[in-house]
DNA sequence: GCAATCTCTTGACAACTGTCAAGAGACGGC
DNA sequence: GCCGTCTCTTGACAGTTGTCAAGAGATTGC
């Protein structure tokens, strides 16, 4: 097994004497402008050639900020998930009853799967390719942990605003919701998008109840 | 809206004058074959030629049966999820009891992707795919709904057994358990194999009777 | 046994891919 | 001002891709 820590890696053999601020900020800036493209087309059909005329820059940059494209994929991912995951820390603090908890919860899927459609299906797109492609793993199991802990920080919280106990482990309570939400991204994408928003509301409405002991 | 029926096309322009079985049949052996290669790399990474490859034929004759390669992993993927969708009609048929059939149809569920995880992640794959792919969609939306199909003739059986009704739409009750299996297969694929049979096994027999009314 | 059709192979094409080397410009310290 | 480093561009490379045309075998109808 291979450390479990270092996303961040630096790139092949950058020497990066001076700022040390200024490289990654270069990087995030270019992981933005990544993500809009691979957003767009997904993974396998997104090409570094496609991502740096979406840029400001030319398309030998991206090898100086980056070893390889799994590296870029990698921590575009890695940088955009990190910013998702306090997404529901709000709905937490702020809710004082189980019912406010549930409408602010099921409000907040609907605002992200409507913005950032692209980047749920990138997410996604991802995951999935983790399951072929060895080298993804590493990273795809770290995010998908960390949103395991958002999702049930949510739940229990649900939980200890009704007063009672958590009848799901972190692992079901999280594989049954991000079911239901690709789900819905699905359908939000394909079909019409109001009727996904609709039926996603109360299909999480009717299952966090069913959460609880 | 296309026509939402034909998914055996024939190829852009094949005469097929003679025996008419014999095409369909070389096009089903050449789909076998496929789904080996396009079960162990993926959509993305599968080139025809690497199919040819792994088949008794030259990479030339992909284009005699199939007219691009979409049609071919669609083809594919319709072919083998359609002798899917019976998976479960014998648990359904042979339970006597609820316990009976959820004990059964967990033991399919660990026995399906022991055997097929290659194929499941196939499946997500161009799932997941059709949300960039606009080609993908008439052929994943239709395979999506048989799928929901069986999943609800196992829930409603379910609920018959034990004389209560459902209470949960067949959307959300293929969406749950549908992000159960596929948590399970990333961890499956990823982690240790026993952990996440059992994990899958707790988890599906601790949803379904939250599905009842 | 001939001819027409079906079946499949071979070879080529244009386009695209990730990668990298060579070098131009910019910027900073001195 | 000058030199070293950082930053970025350009151009090229080898490999791969989907696609298709030309034609060789094989099979069938007559």
């Amino acid at each position: 097994m291979p450390s479990t820590t270092t996303t961040t890696k630096s790139p092949a053999k950058a020497p990066r004497r001076a700022p040390a601020d200024k490289f990654d900020e270069r990087r995030n800036q270019l992981a933005e402008s990544a993500l809009q493209t691979l957003g767009e087309l997904g993974y396998a059909r997104t090409s570094l050639r496609e991502i740096a005329n979406n840029s400001e820059f030319s398309h030998g940059v991206v090898h100086y900020y980056f070893s390889d494209k799994t590296e870029l994929i990698v921590y575009c991912v890695t940088y955009y998930k990190a910013q998702c995951v306090r997404r529901y820390d709000g709905v937490v603090a702020d809710s004082s009853s189980p019912e406010d908890l549930l409408d602010a919860f099921a409000a907040k899927l609907v605002e992200t799967l409507t913005d950032e459609a692209p980047m749920h299906r990138l997410w996604y797109d991802l995951r999935t390719q983790s399951m072929f492609e060895e080298s993804l793993r590493e990273a795809v199991l770290m995010i998908d942990g960390t949103l395991q802990d958002m999702i049930w920080r949510v739940v229990s919280r649900y939980a200890e605003l009704s007063g009672v106990e958590v009848a799901m482990s972190p692992s079901a309570a999280y594989g049954v919701l991000d079911g239901l939400f690709q789900q819905a991204l699905l359908s939000y994408l394909t079909g019409d998008q109001q009727g996904a928003l609709d039926v996603l509301v109360g299909q999480v409405h009717a299952l966090m109840p069913l959460t609880l002991a």
